[in-house]
DNA sequence: TCGTGTGAACGAATTCACAGCG
DNA sequence: CGCTGTGAATTCGTTCACACGA
């Protein structure tokens, strides 16, 4: 794939799986960068996928809940490069409160609100057991934050999904 | 929500966000266990889905890459409480192979075959760099795995569903 | 000529709305 | 009478197929 310049849409569809009539359909909604007769310019549309994304800007993100799977994504270096990077880390353990995670203090998750504000934090990742995940949304809603990202959550449904390629035929609805 | 015995499809679309036409839709795919004029009984419903969603049994999990994310989810107990358990742990890097993961060693990704094989493993968790995914997966699917779970696509859908939250309004296409 | 962009046809999923059971 | 379960109506998303520009 290297050194290519162009692409069609039927090469798209060949690579990730979906029909040529869809990726054009999906990318028109997004503007009109495919080149008749030709497909699309690799570079172009790698930069416009970029915007699309929102990967062409840095997102402050706060972290709330330093247990393993929080420390995890703040240490992930994918993470890092798909330009989220944490401004602040929260938890609501005493233990884990003043304690540092690298470089940053973590703080009582009742500052929330105030260092969300004071540091300009635009997005949430909620790393705490599923059952306390819901209040802690509500609380990052309050603080004004416009994206929440749910690692419990996102936990749960991949449990779903791997039933779902295993699981005893469910019993059909009548129709 | 503590103590209460019945819910009906309306209560259930209020706290999950969708309508009560899809809740009994949905349930209703799997059985008729509602009862007419009352609602459903929280406990069979709990019981139901958890029979649904394969969470009455536990899976054989293997988790190939013991970096950050994978170390943080092996010891991410709500993973475990959900009845998946880790029956072996592999990496490529030479460093890491022969160290130990709590009680299991980490084992070389070339014996992931005979190993899925000799331990009954069913499904395979991914936590490498997006790029080793895809081979890291067709492995899995040789070795005879019913179900996999890859953390990098996750975590790149995660930040697609962050900028639907947020992203400038999209151009919309001429129709 | 090749391959996009897009109406039109189609199929799937959701919502409506109500018969019927508890 | 309240609420499920489910056909029928409707909406939404995908695929088809082709006019048109490069």
């Amino acid at each position: 794939m290297e050194g290519v310049k162009t692409i069609s849409s039927q090469g798209l569809a060949h690579l990730s799986g979906v029909t040529s009539a869809q990726v054009r359909k999906d990318l028109s909604y997004f503007g009109n960068f495919g080149k008749r007769g030709l497909g699309y310019l690799v570079a172009r549309l790698k930069k416009e996928i970029r915007l699309i994304l929102g990967l062409n800007r840095r997102w402050k993100v706060a972290l709330v809940g330093a247990g393993n799977i929080g420390s995890a994504l703040f240490s992930y270096k994918e993470f890092r490069r798909q330009g989220f990077y944490f401004a602040a880390v929260f938890d609501v353990s005493a233990e884990r409160v003043g304690q540092r995670l690298r470089d940053l203090h973590i703080l009582n998750v009742d500052s929330l609100k105030t260092e969300t504000e004071r540091l300009g934090i635009e997005i949430g990742v909620i790393a705490v057991p599923a059952r306390a995940a819901q209040s802690v949304a509500d609380r990052m809603v309050q603080a004004g934050m416009r994206g929440i990202l749910n690692l419990a959550v996102e936990l749960e449904s991949l449990s779903f999904s791997i039933k779902a390629l295993n699981g005893r035929p469910a019993r059909r609805a009548r129709r």
